[in-house]
DNA sequence: CACCTTGCACGTCTTACCTCA
DNA sequence: TATGAGGTAAGACGTGCAAGG
């Protein structure tokens, strides 16, 4: 996991997920105020699997319990998870990748344009090949042990849910037509409301989508549900809630920003006022020193690098910054330094600092 | 202009999972 | 080692708003 941060335009909504790009990519903006953070799965760390067609799909061994079967699926896709160098997530039998076809390349089953690749003759949405993701259902032992080295063949391809459409309440039924598992998942005990875990890899596959596309169009959320065998509902308050948790974490980062922000002028502020008092004294004790020409002091707080730069002397010098209210008194200029925290990113100040 | 549909943000609820005593 | 409490992350939902037809 990647975090990055950096100063940018608060015009711009803090949009840190620009769409079309790369999201490891830390935007920057010198444009004015603001923060920008890029947050996303390290590449080395995502998640790829070869999934196969299960043969086993329905091959419910009546000794295995319940508890033993989600613990060695919890095992089994952590060890999956972090396999380096991590296996290709082949989950798209509609457009075939290349086995070593680098992540970011890969693409994201998002219909064409004009739908051609997502509809049968008839216009009627094309169901992929059977080979996807069963919400929900923890693999049995039995296919546990059948396939070991189709880590993915656990997962059932079961499509009956999004081709009975289902869909939750009302808008969802408005999707799809109707809903039919709802009554199905009364039957089998299971509650709407009962929050069923994605797996590890279709969350890891939303992801990756989600850097492609912060936001859906009906048919990449029909395409995506597709694809990982949800429920087109189940795919949008996904992205619902990845945009609202994306937005969060980037507010946690602003104010984290802000705070730090808000103690680097305190700090310049008790620093500039004790150079006031200083300056004051020296004043006092040596009045000759009035003489000399008022000098612009600038020093970067991260770095404490003092720049000094003369200016003109103080008798043809006005000075709007100076923080004396007697400007005849005090002829020496104490403007504001140049790095300022609200003016650019640290790193450009301290550029601008150095040079 | 009213009405309807759709998508989204936001807040909240609920549940799975983890940590720790 | 087992267990329950508490916290957290995340899936799901209700509601309101805006845009577009």
């Amino acid at each position: 996991m990647e975090l990055g941060l950096s100063l940018g335009d608060a015009a711009k909504s803090f949009e840190f997920f620009p769409r079309n790009s790369n999201l490891n990519t830390i935007a920057t903006n010198n444009t004015g105020l603001g923060v920008c953070m890029a947050l996303g799965i390290n590449l080395n760390g995502r998640v790829q699997e070869q999934v196969k067609a299960p043969e086993s799909i329905h091959d419910d061994s009546p000794d295995t319990s319940e508890e033993t079967i989600k613990t060695q699926t919890r095992d089994h896709l952590d060890q999956r998870v972090s396999l380096s160098p991590p296996v290709q997530l082949d989950l798209l039998p509609l457009y075939p990748v290349p086995r070593h076809t680098p992540s970011h390349q890969r693409p994201f089953p998002w219909p064409s344009d004009d739908g051609s690749s997502d509809k049968d003759s008839s216009g009627n949405m094309r169901l992929p090949v059977a080979r996807g993701f069963e919400v929900n259902k923890t693999p049995t032992a039995a296919e546990e042990v059948s396939s070991p080295n189709s880590v993915a063949s656990s997962f059932q391809m079961d499509f009956s849910l999004y081709m009975a459409g289902n869909g939750g309440k009302k808008r969802d039924a408005e999707a799809t037509g109707n809903d039919t598992v709802d009554a199905e998942d009364d039957e089998n005990g299971l509650n709407s409301r009962k929050k069923l875990r994605l797996s590890k890899e279709q969350s890891a596959y939303l992801e990756e989508s989600f850097k492609e596309h912060n936001t859906l169009n009906p048919k990449q959320k029909l395409a995506l549900a597709k694809q990982l065998n949800l429920r087109p509902r189940q795919v949008e308050v996904w992205f619902q809630n990845r945009r609202a948790r994306t937005k969060l974490k980037q507010t946690e980062v602003d104010c984290e920003y802000l705070k730090r922000c808000c103690e680097t002028l305190t700090e310049e502020n008790k620093r500039l006022h004790k150079e006031l008092q200083e300056l004051r004294a020296l004043k006092k004790s040596n009045p000759f020193y009035m003489q000399l020409p008022a000098t612009t002091l600038t020093m970067c707080p991260s770095c404490e690098r003092v720049a000094t730069t003369s200016t003109a002397p103080p008798t043809t010098t006005t000075n709007t910054n100076n923080t004396d209210s007697n400007p005849k008194a005090t002829p020496f200029s104490l403007s504001r330094p140049s790095f300022f925290p609200f003016s650019s990113t640290p790193a450009q100040s301290h550029q601008s600092a150095a040079s």
